[in-house]
RNA sequence: GGCCCCGUCGUCUAGUGGCCUAGGACGCCGCCCUCUCAAGGCGGUAACACGGGUUCGAAUCCCGUCGGGGCUGCCA
């Protein structure tokens, strides 16, 4: 039987993860989980003064958070150094690879000269024929020298990528490219290719933005005598508002604040699962394993896909009101203990939660509609909007006064005995028309949870006091 | 500039030559439901970038144009 697969996300880690790691991490993920291959992780730390510790763990924290878990790693690039240096000086040896002692100020003069006249930049060979005694004499100047590649001359790339089809290039459009710096550190294309052989891997999914490195790759591959090839499957980028793609400096949002602002992590691994791929039947709203299971690189799609922070909110929404009651309150708890202290009145906040749930977007938004419940009197901020309408509104005097009345007199039995409305019908008034004055008065906002349960998960002293104080500071006004 | 990839409603997508007077979802608008707001139900708005071919027939195939993006780094 052939070997199971074997694919591996490899991050840099310059940053905390996005939404356009994570997508290819899950579509990485699911592939392994979906054919029971393997999935690694492997951290691509070549850039060595742009890679942080901290943010090698908040990679591996973002993605348990996913719940995407992998098999083998995470591997840090930075500690096979000598294994790619290696690796360079058989290519080196072999002269499939030269020194090159240009300067990075050379290389990029001469091709802004080359750009000015007119010509395609890119490395111009300089260095790529030296004769032994020009090296010998470059050497002894002691200048800093880089490993560079040499590309083939003339013919053609080609590869099918599983996604897209045959991709190709003519080799003469690609310059020779460096693959150790003159510090000695290797970079992306070679650890890239050296790791890429020796975890056997046998599917590289990844982001379109690496498409054009491929041939580079894959010649370095072969240079270094691997006798197989990898598929590949290039994803659709996850682009901003303008289209372009996302990364650190440039719209990108971190998975990190999804989790900060009370998104549930089914919502975005469904919502990012569904960013070029669906399943058959067209359904969107789906569990884990349904994705696994369904999940298939060739119904990928081509094209960059936008990140719609409207549809991920809808997709949460539909989320929260998936998971039970407890599970609601154990996700929901943290935000909640954040906000309003950690001795948490249970009863009530169950409460809350159950006519929450079902109006909620986000966990945070969840926990906000509950401030009325949890804060004390003094501090409840009204809605100022609210208020504006409350004193517009006809008789809202006699309705306080009224609906006091009423609540002062009536059982505390469950929230039905709080039912207002026959106050408003004795002044002939549509509850719909004046029910925003007692919802201000208790919640502090016009659009609040609903009324009668919360006056009841409020309690009737405080709830009279509310009113009281509303129907004072109205009267003041 | 060169090379590569991509191009269906505002957005995510279905569609692989006739089933398309182009379907679904989010958003938006309206109606219903309703103690507010949501949720839910119903309905509506809205797209095959353009031009040539090929074909009896093209969103689907080919060419060109235009547009967008990626790469072109001693970043990944």
């Amino acid at each position: 039987m052939a070997d199971a697969p074997r694919v591996r996300f490899s991050p840099a880690p310059t940053g905390s993860l996005h939404v356009g790691g994570a997508h290819t991490a899950l579509f990485n993920w699911l592939f392994a989980r979906h054919t029971g291959g393997e999935f690694a992780l492997r951290i691509e730390d070549t850039d060595v003064p742009r890679s942080r510790p901290e943010w090698v763990q908040g990679i591996q924290d973002a993605l348990g958070w996913l719940g995407l878990d992998w098999d083998d790693g995470p591997m840090l690039q930075s500690t096979r150094f000598d294994r790619y240096r290696a690796a360079a000086g058989r290519l080196l040896a072999e002269g499939r690879a030269y020194e090159c002692y240009c300067t990075e100020e050379e290389v990029r003069a001469r091709n802004d000269a080359a750009r000015a006249a007119g010509r395609a930049p890119g490395y111009d060979g300089h260095c790529r024929d030296l004769g032994p005694e020009q090296r010998a004499a470059l050497a002894a100047e002691s200048r800093p020298r880089s490993v560079r590649f040499r590309t083939p001359d003339q013919g053609t790339s080609a590869f099918e990528d599983l996604i897209r089809g045959e991709i190709s290039v003519e080799w003469s459009t690609i310059p020779d490219f460096v693959i150790v710096r003159s510090d000695g550190t290797p970079l992306f294309f070679l650890a890239n290719a050296v790791d890429d052989i020796d975890m056997q891997i046998t599917h590289v999914i990844r982001g379109e933005d690496l498409l054009d490195t491929t041939h580079r790759v894959l010649a370095l591959r072969e240079a270094l005598g691997a006798i197989d090839r990898p598929a590949y499957a290039h994803l659709p980028l996850i682009v901003g508002a303008d289209r372009a793609k996302l990364s650190k400096r440039h719209g990108a949002v971190a998975v990190e604040e999804f989790r900060d602002s009370g998104y549930l992590p089914e919502a975005v691994l469904n919502y990012l699962a569904l960013l070029g791929w669906g399943p058959e039947d067209g359904r969107e709203i789906l569990e884990r394993d349904e994705i696994v299971r369904e999940f298939d690189l060739a119904g990928v799609v081509h094209s960059p896909a936008f990140f719609d922070h409207q549809k991920l909110d809808w997709m949460n929404g539909e989320w929260i009101r998936r998971v039970d009651l407890d599970d609601l309150e154990r996700r929901a708890r943290p935000f909640a203990e954040e906000r309003f202290g950690e001795s948490l009145d249970v009863e009530a906040f169950l409460g809350a939660l159950r006519i929450g749930q079902e109006r909620a977007v986000t966990l945070v938004s969840l926990v906000e509609q509950m401030d009325f419940l949890f804060v004390d009197e003094q501090e409840l901020v009204l809605d100022p909007a609210s208020w504006e309408r409350l004193e517009k509104a006809e008789r809202a005097g006699e309705i306080l006064d009224a609906v006091i009345e009423h609540v002062e007199s009536c059982p505390w039995n469950s929230s039905e005995d709080l039912d207002i409305r026959p106050v408003f019908e004795k002044f002939g008034i549509k509850p719909r028309k004046a029910m925003h004055v007692i919802y201000t008065a208790v919640e502090g906002r016009a659009a609040g949870l609903p009324l009668f349960d919360s006056m009841y998960l409020l309690g009737r002293d405080r709830t009279l006091r509310r009113l009281r104080a509303a129907r004072e500071r109205f009267g003041s006004s």
